[in-house]
Formats: C-alpha cells, sequence, structure tokens
DNA sequence: TGCAAATGGTTACATATGAAACTATAAAGA
DNA sequence: TCTTTATAGTTTCATATGTAACCATTTGCA
C-alpha cells in the first residue's frame, strides 16, 4: 500500500524559515522591550519615523507590513508617552503627519545601534559568499508587497 | 554634525527575514485554517504526530518551537474534536501519549500535499544554484534548539 | 521510607491581536 | 450643490497568547 504521507519539520522550508525569523526577531525585540518598555509594533513605527519623518499612519502600514489597527494603537501609545508627535494634515483633516519628539528621537537613537549590532553579529557567522547569497535570496524571494511611491 | 542614526528596513535583515516568513506561514495556513478549522498551532501538533506517532506533549513542544501551554492548548482542541487520542504513559502517569485518530489522520494526508504544494511553488521561483544556497543558509544559520534524542 | 525538589501538564489572569463596526472627512457623480 | 461612495483613523468585541500559579506525580536523597 502507499506509505501514508508526512511533513518533516526539519526539512520543511516554510517551518524552518518562520522559526529563524522569530528567533532572530526576539533576540533583538527583547532587549529593546525590556530597556524601554516598546512593543515591536511600537518600535516599528519608531524607527520608520526615525527615518521618514512626517509619514501618516497610513504611510507607515503600508510601509511596515502592520495593519491599521496595529498602527493605531502603536502610536496612541507612543504619543500618550510623548514619543511622537500628531500634526493634523493641512490638505486632508482625516490624516496627521507623525514625526518623533525629541525624547522619541533620544530612543530612537539608542536602538538603532543596537539592532544594527545585532544584525552584524548574525552575518558575522557566515562567509562573503554566504551573506551575498542570503542578501541575493530574500531579494529573490521578496514577497509581493505593495511599496507605493518611493 | 554627525549623521543622525536611522534604520533602513529594506535592508534590514531582520525584519525581511519577518516578513518573508510570515508571508509564507500565512500563505500555507489561511489555507488550513479556512478549510479545516485548524490554527497553525494545532496544525503543528498534527504534523509532528503524523509524523512520530505517541509522542508527549513534552516532545511535541521540544519539536514544534512551541511552549508547553500553547501545544497543551492546541492538543485540548484537538482531543475535544477527536482528532487525537492521549493515553496515559505506563511508567509515567504525569505524561500522556498523543495519537492522531482515524479522522485525525485522514485531515492530516489532506493538509501534507497542500503544504508540499506550497513548498514547492515557492522554490520553483528559484534556480537549482539558489535553491541549494538557501537549504545551506538555513542549516548555517539555524538557532541553537535543543534537539533532544531524536 | 519519607520529604524536598523537579517535571508533565492544565488553569487563571492579564495583555495582545484581528475583524468588523464606527466617526469624521474628503472625493466622485448626479 | 446634494448625495453617494471611499478613505484615515479609532473603538469595540471576541479570541489568541504568554506568564505565573497550580495540581499530580515522580525523582533524588537524607
Amino acid at each position: 500500500m502507499p506509505k501514508p504521507p508526512a511533513l518533516d519539520f526539519d526539512a520543511f522550508l516554510p517551518y524552518r524559515l518562520s522559526v529563524l525569523a522569530n528567533t532572530v526577531s526576539q533576540d533583538i525585540s527583547s532587549e529593546y522591550e525590556e530597556r524601554f518598555n516598546l512593543s515591536v509594533t511600537q518600535w516599528r513605527v519608531m524607527a520608520i519615523l526615525g527615518r521618514h519623518a512626517g509619514l501618516t499612519a497610513r504611510d507607515v502600514a503600508m510601509r511596515t507590513a502592520m495593519d491599521k489597527v496595529a498602527v493605531s494603537r502603536a502610536v496612541a501609545g507612543l504619543a500618550e508617552r510623548k514619543l511622537l508627535s500628531r500634526t493634523i494634515s493641512e490638505r486632508d483633516r482625516r490624516e496627521a503627519h507623525l514625526r518623533l519628539t525629541r525624547s522619541g528621537r533620544a530612543i530612537h537613537d539608542q536602538i538603532v545601534p543596537l539592532a544594527l549590532e545585532h544584525e552584524r553579529r548574525l552575518l558575522k557567522r557566515l562567509t562573503a559568499e554566504e551573506r551575498h547569497w542570503l542578501a541575493h535570496l530574500l531579494d529573490r524571494l521578496r514577497p509581493a508587497i505593495a511599496l507605493p511611491e518611493a
């Protein structure tokens, strides 16, 4: 009779990818969660605003692969702690432009090097050739996410 | 003055890895969630039992990178639906051996090909050389997860 | 033996998350 | 201009999840 189908997790790509990504993410997030009491979503919002000041919540959602509810909540929490400011848009009063405050920027500037250091540690385990292929593969497998107007 | 630090998500490895893994996982899970009303954790438990009948909850937790509470809940839900059975262990009455029931196996056998097909679709986008490097990198980056007694 | 410490598994509680409904405003069309 | 439709963002509700406390049993060792 036919052998019953079975799935070997150790060889199943989606699973291995998922475990790897979660491990790496958590290594980083556990650090800023503890030190600055920021959730992953909150940090993502801060990071994107640190680079692109004045985006709206909608823009942030698109750029971070988060849904708008998650962004709304993260922004509310950050505004509460005065880590970012909301400015109602002149031309469309439904939307607000978001910017890090001085104290938001201060925290941001501490987390960025920390995140980059984690990335460096990860890459250090690889040879130059392996690093090259990793970047290449991430490009090739990049999900079809709409990145509107750069 | 020094330029302010900033993190470019598009180039930040942990982020890209995370988005990719989540997209891939969700592609698959959305299908069996809808068709069989199974959560990701439930499916993971079923998959591991489909391959290794008789494991205890503890074994399952170790092999699936899930914590014991998640396993306990998944198992409870599956037992409720009679997709798996629990048999108290002879030699240690705290633990129970888990096995798919006939109907659990039937569902399992439908999902496995579906999962493998998704994996195939993903790999089809890559050349043989790229596939090789992907597997290699996943090995090299494999998180230090304890896999006790095979 | 008998008792403290460890372990498998569950439960309780508090928090996070997602889907859908909702509010306010803007855009499109009659 | 009036009315419908779409959009930005928030709130609500139901569910998922993690942490810590817990129960039952077993192990280690006095």
